[in-house]
RNA sequence: GCGCCUGUAGCUCAGUCGGAUAGAGCACCGGUUUCCUAAACCGGGGGUCGCAGGUUCGAAUCCUGCCAGGCGUACCA
């Protein structure tokens, strides 16, 4: 996971948060671990296979990521490393077998099934990051390769003639879309893909072992071990609903095919020449898209999961998509979902670097998630070190947890979604201003309050209980009192876009007004007559930064600081 | 070309769907600690709300046309 992800994570993790505190019954569907091109993935893990029992462990793949970019912009020498790499690739798939009579090679039992094998009880260690370096490679092998025309065997079973005897043929692909193939196979059912199978499955397990890492760091509650229904639901568990999408699309006469692809042409929607713009749901090749998948699902989740309202928290550049893939579920020529079925898109912009190109998804030296929050909570740590040195050393880290990964939440949800968020480690962890850690040191203040209450001979319970009227009578006093008023307004506002930025900007108010009073109106030290209304104002304003931060937004609170 | 998004203080951004003198933070200048955490508080300078029209009693906000940037636009997700 990268910066990238931060964003639909927390944001999806937040409206789900605040929905359900509104009242409404929230079903949580989460893609994680959900290659979109799993084939690219599971080549990349065959890379690996190679490397280690064939080359000798030396990771060529990472070093022919660099030789890949220095060549770029050579031609003659780009042809030549591409050349060599797709002659080995060849080489390797060829000897990958595991009894050869004549002409059976590439079948994956010398090497491949055995690395699986041993793979799935290998400790996972930096296997994560490993993975994501083989996806960059295969992306990058397969841009690159893409201009000189290079071939590669595939083994394809043939439509058997003779039942009970398998046949394979070898034809040439085009090498930079050999991962298409890959995936193609996983889309069907029959199809002797027992390996792709297994390394999908071992890839998607590693890729949920290594986010629930995450999540857990960013206290987000987005997968199973949370709630008591099925959260994550990837690709995989609508694979076998596709065919039927295509057939149910096909004979309701919405779906026709175009340049040999299945495709619906949603009403309103153009390409470059004014040509309707088809949502194309199955491939020439005969595979299934994101589309399909998508088709797919948001029948399931109407249908069978009753849903009312579906939000799809996804980045912007995908409206186009979206707009389409609505058009058609809604289209009541289709039957597909009920017309009262309410479907959203909430985008949000994307990550930009601090020189504002955005930071890259696929390719390229993307930051990795753990280490800005790994280095978002050792600054705050230091921070901790310098301001609290007494603490004890377990407390310190606690801090240093709550406020470094709360100001990277906060400083994200802090802005309007819909603009483009400008990456920047010096804003995101400073620690003035609109921040988490401005609201979490309100917090702390009020909490050292309480604290020093019963070294100073007050009862606070005693007090706020026995308050039967409350009389407000400094200006910071009033303000305050009214602002708390209007909390509900802010949460109702949050929901109503899809926005925590309005419950970011309340919050943030709130703190401001707190800390004023704080400044101006002793609370322990005021006469008695004030003093459990002051009181009460501490008391109310700590519930409602707790919610807000904790409850909805899911950063943590902290009793010092 | 068409579509979507963005354009507000030197920088980063709010502005809850038309409402009063456009707000914060950072940066800059000045002030406040024998007193509940100064990671704070108070004050100051700084704006043609991209430009031009229009609707309205009233526009950063709605409409039209430009300008600039980003993204998308048939087999990626």
């Amino acid at each position: 996971m990268h910066v990238g992800h931060l964003r639909s994570t927390i944001l999806g993790d937040c409206i789900c948060r605040v929905l359900a505190f509104l009242g409404h019954e929230v079903i949580r569907q989460n893609h994680i671990g959900d290659w979109g091109a799993l084939g690219k993935v599971i080549l990349g893990l065959w890379h690996m296979c190679m490397d280690e029992m064939r080359h000798g462990n030396g990771q060529y793949y990472a070093k022919e990521i660099k030789d890949l970019k220095a060549c770029a912009g050579d031609t003659g020498r780009m042809q030549t490393l591409c050349q060599s790499i797709c002659q080995r690739h060849t080489n390797d798939w060829e000897d990958d077998c595991g009894d050869r009579p004549d002409g059976r090679r590439g079948d994956g039992k010398k090497y491949f099934t055995l690395f699986l094998d041993k793979l799935e009880s290998r400790p996972r260690g930096d296997l994560w990051d490993r993975i994501t370096i083989l996806y960059q490679y295969v992306n990058l092998l397969e841009e690159s390769v893409g201009p000189f025309h290079l071939r590669i065997p595939i083994r394809k079973k043939k439509t058997s003639i003779q039942a009970g005897t398998s046949v394979f043929e070898y034809p040439l692909v085009p090498y930079e879309s050999l991962s298409r193939h890959t995936t193609a196979m996983l889309q069907k059912i029959d199809a002797d893909n027992e390996q792709e199978k297994k390394a999908g499955e071992l890839i998607t397990s590693i890729s949920l072992e290594y986010c629930e890492t995450i999540y857990d760091l960013l206290n987000v509650k987005i997968t199973d071990k949370h709630f008591d229904y099925k959260v994550v639901r990837g690709e995989s568990f609508y694979r076998r609903m596709l065919p039927g999408v295509v057939k149910r699309l096909v004979k309701a006469g919405l779906a026709i095919e175009s340049d040999g692809a299945i495709c619906v042409f949603p009403e309103g929607f153009k390409n470059k020449e004014g040509d309707p713009l088809p949502l194309i749901i199955e491939k020439s090749d005969g595979a299934h898209l994101y589309a399909t998948t998508d088709l797919a699902a948001v029948r399931y989740r109407a249908n069978k999961l009753k849903a009312q309202r579906i939000v799809y928290v996804t980045d912007a550049r995908q409206a186009l998509h979206f707009a389409m893939f609505f058009a058609v579920a809604k289209n009541p020529k289709a039957k597909w979902i009920g017309q009262d079925v309410e479907l959203v898109h909430v985008t949000f912009g994307s990550v930009l670097g601090e020189d504002g190109s955005p930071l890259k998804t696929r390719s390229g030296e993307n930051v990795k998630l753990k280490e800005l929050l790994d280095e978002a909570v050792e600054r705050a740590r230091a921070v901790v070190e310098q301001k609290n040195p007494d603490l004890k050393d377990s407390e310190k880290d606690r801090i240093a947890t709550a406020v470094g990964i709360g100001a990277v939440k906060y400083a994200d949800y802090s802005n309007n979604r819909t603009s483009d968020y400008v990456f920047s480690f010096e804003r995101m962890l400073s620690l003035e201003g609109n921040t988490a850690p401005y609201l979490q040191y309100a917090y702390a203040r009020i909490k050292s309050i309480e604290r020093k209450a019963s070294q100073k001979d007050v009862d606070v319970e005693a007090e706020l209980s026995g308050l039967d009227n409350v009389a407000l009578g400094a200006p910071e006093e009033l303000d305050l009192g009214k602002f708390l008023c209007r909390y509900g307004d802010a949460v109702e506002a949050a929901a109503a876009d899809y926005r925590p930025n309005y419950l970011t900007a309340y919050l943030y108010e709130l703190a401001q007004k707190f800390s004023a009073f704080y400044t101006n109106c002793p609370v322990l030290g005021a006469e008695p007559k004030d003093r459990a209304a002051r009181l009460l104002l501490c008391e109310l304003t700590a519930r409602t930064i707790r919610h807000g931060l904790s409850d909805l937004l899911g950063i943590d609170v902290i009793e010092r600081m």
